[in-house]
DNA sequence: AAGATACGCTAACACTGTTAAGACGATGAA
DNA sequence: TTCATCGTCTTAACAGTGTTAGCGTATCTT
């Protein structure tokens, strides 16, 4: 609660810079940027609670104490509220794999990856569910703000699994069947998408006796690897260092 | 159109056996059952075409040329009517495997099984989405409508991959941090459902090329048993038969 | 102080799933 | 044949949804 303070008497100091004037029109900019942030605190809240449907525009207007209509002041509608507050946390999704691009394996980048894949899902389950887990809210219209907004962070992660993928096949860390960037990519994607969709929605469920997220993880990434990889012991860290028997150059 | 005759004249002969009595009250059951199955072809179709969400029951009601009430003489509410579709199309998927029973090799059905599960999820998308891809619609409530009706088609192929890997395990197939049953059975799903929730949620995604439906198949169901496996030449159909490099036999 | 402007509110529209109450036809009995 | 009963379908409505048009009003500019 009280996320921004909108008039704050406590707060004289003006800046009088060049850019940042202090005139009336600025200060209702600031205002109008903190409500649009006060939507987004109280959408998020909300829609992780309780998930995308089950909240009404109705709801939030009521937990920022507004009416309905002044929200769409500031979003065009419910889903482009939701769009905003993925793509934001989609943000910090490709922060974490940008942090991997100091893995030099490939092998192990790709594992890393993978990992850090389900562990955002599970952190962020209601916006993985609207990112992943739902049909792409742009049909046909291959406008900008369409592609560069919601293309982007999936194309980011996608790019970057299938660089680290062509990057290992280049080095022959790959068996003969799996040559194809795209192809591997897409069955490494899919099997941590698959562990990840299924804990979000079937891990109350008290018919199955789900083992721990980092264990099923590790034996996702690491059988997938493993099942694909020609040494699969350069998986293993204490023989990783030796992938060809012959060569002693790590 | 035209999918059950409620009063067909062309049919004259009268079964009067002893327990399918001719009284109009016989008749009335009948046609209930016709207007039932009726609800849901239109229901199917429209699911089908345009998705759960998407299909209101006055559009239901519609199709069949009732009001919608006449709807809720049948089913209590629309979930129940998408449940009772699903119900039957995965009393289609249990077929499958039971087929399956027939494979002796424990890997070789565990592979067929994986793939049984992706065709079928492809081939019935908005079903697969409704089962699986969805918050179990019963949240708290044991009776035994709830726990039959949804928890067992999925606990039949749950139960039926858990007794295949459990089968394997004994036969020593699976390297030995696999030798949990129900911890294999757990990464095995996940890797079918994701390939196939993927598939379903982002095929027509023109950001990314997929490759064919059966070559992603394989490549997930035979990566991951592979890196499962304590011989992974035990998936080549050409080594299958002899998994212990000392026995010559075949 | 008077005019312009922008913002949020009231009210409404077109929907949704669902239900209560009534109409109407078929059924069985007198 | 006539009448009461019963079951089925429809009409009308309720409470909710996302969304939009139009109106005050409170603020800023002149």
């Amino acid at each position: 609660m009280n996320t921004v303070s909108t008039r704050n008497p406590a707060r004289p100091a003006r800046p009088t810079g060049a850019d940042a004037a202090a005139t009336p029109a600025a200060r209702r900019a600031r205002e109008q940027a903190a409500l649009r942030e006060k939507i987004l605190a109280a959408a998020r809240d909300l829609f992780v609670r309780q998930g995308y449907e089950a909240v009404s525009m109705r709801r939030i207007a009521e937990a920022i104490e507004y009416t309905p209509p002044a929200i769409y002041t500031h979003f065009r509608d419910k889903s482009e509220l939701m769009r905003e507050l993925c793509r934001r946390d989609f943000e910090t999704l490709a922060a974490r794999f940008l942090r991997l691009r100091r893995v030099h394996d490939p092998v192990e980048r790709i594992l890393r990856a993978g990992l850090a894949y389900i562990a955002f899902a599970v952190e962020h389950p209601n916006h993985y569910r609207l990112m992943f887990m739902s049909p792409p809210p742009c049909e046909a219209e291959p406008d900008s703000e369409c592609l560069r907004g919601i293309g982007d962070p999936e194309q980011d992660g996608y790019a970057f699994l299938n660089f680290s993928v062509a990057d290992a096949i280049t080095q022959g860390r790959f068996r003969p069947e799996f040559r194809d960037a795209e192809f591997v990519s897409q069955v490494l994607w899919a099997g941590v998408h698959g562990l990840a969709s299924l804990l979000i929605t079937h891990r109350d469920d008290p018919l199955i006796n789900w083992h721990g997220v980092e264990k099923l993880s590790r034996g996702m990434c690491e059988s997938l690897l493993r099942g694909m990889l020609t040494d699969p012991r350069s998986l293993d860290p204490r023989t990783r260092k030796a992938p060809k028997p012959k060569g002693a150059a790590s």
